[in-house]
DNA sequence: CGTCCGCTTGACTCAGATCAAACTTGGTGG
DNA sequence: CCACCAAGTTTGATCTGAGTCAAGCGGACG
């Protein structure tokens, strides 16, 4: 799992904090790109109009993410925001960052590494996502992202990771309790530890 | 589709060029990264070692692509690379890169720019891996990948397409043979162009 | 106290994976 | 020029496992 460092290349710009309730909308798709939105708590749920009309979640950004990144460099945010949950936003002007990027060198090599390692994680989650057995595919994920000691910390529901790795939920709970019935893994709270 | 400008970018920077034969191996995972490189023409497989021992394709780089992109801030190639066609290659040597991207903002904002845009890609092609359906699936990806005049041109095999979304080789062919009889779209050569 | 939502389990169904076989196509080499 | 091979494409038949619908539980929260 990648996590930003954003906060430490950004911590002396000038930004705005949004509090959002659950529900609240942080931006809609075709809006024009004013703002660079850094997630410090809760999760912001991103979703595309879909071309039947309907909303599909294309991402959840949970604390420590940024949103939209892409949309530093288009005119229009291609999906909107919504707050999933309770949640703090911190926002810096698209104007004041690039000016900042030109400044600061470094500071945007470290964008460049955050954004490389987008890609490289992105990239794992379409390989997992290619594995057709749902538990062979749950326990891909799980090798995904664990952290060195095979432990790994949920930071979302257990429904939204079905989502992330393209199972139905009742699925995902289903091969869960095998695995561990199996001695697997084990599960407590939020964790899950390979055994 | 996202399209790399890396050749303007990078024009006068000292580089290496190889030719592959169908087979040739570019690096393999665990070697130290000392390259990066930019498909001039043909593909080039990235492929990862799987827990169960076997070979998972996890990206297909064609022709104005780069790979590897976050093994520029990473010691070592988390895939392997073959060429799956005769291909030609640019290589740069990653210090030269990196210690290019001090002295000119301008290429790093660039590739920040393609690095931004790859995101935005893989996470379109999550979404439509998450579509149950294989015909939406299918008319999701031709949505999404093809150009202003409703036409998709494919730089590589049905088979890899459907490797690509996720669909079995056989139901891609089906499920596009029945688009095409229910006039939904129109198929010829490497085209298919939407209706 | 009621509502919402994540979680859990059961039963059923069917769409897509899988196995199998044939046919194109392109390239190779004798 | 043809024989041959490899790989992509196509079609058929079968089957299974994941999606779907449905229903109930429990904790959080106002």
């Amino acid at each position: 799992m990648i996590r930003s460092h954003l906060s430490k290349i950004l911590s002396h710009l000038k930004s705005e904090r949004f509090c959002l309730a659950k529900g609240d909308s942080l931006f809609h798709q075709g809006d024009q790109v004013v703002r660079f939105y850094h997630v410090r708590s809760g999760k912001i749920k991103l979703t595309r109009n879909t071309i039947e009309g309907g909303q599909a979640l294309i991402y959840m950004a949970l604390a420590g993410e940024t949103l939209a990144e892409a949309s530093l460099f288009f005119d229009q945010y291609h999906c909107s925001a919504v707050a999933d949950s309770e949640s703090e936003i911190v926002a810096y002007k698209k104007s004041t960052l690039l000016a900042h990027f030109e400044q600061h060198p470094a500071a945007m090599k470290e964008m460049l590494k955050l954004f490389a390692g987008q890609v490289r994680d992105l990239r794992a989650i379409n390989e997992i996502k290619n594995i057709h057995s749902a538990k062979e595919r749950i326990l891909a994920f799980i090798y995904h992202a664990m952290n060195e000691h095979k432990e790994l910390h949920l930071d979302m529901s257990l429904k939204d990771v079905a989502y992330k790795i393209g199972l139905a939920h009742e699925t995902f709970y289903r091969e869960l309790k095998k695995l561990e019935q199996a001695r697997r893994l084990i599960r407590k709270d939020g964790y899950i530890k390979l055994l």
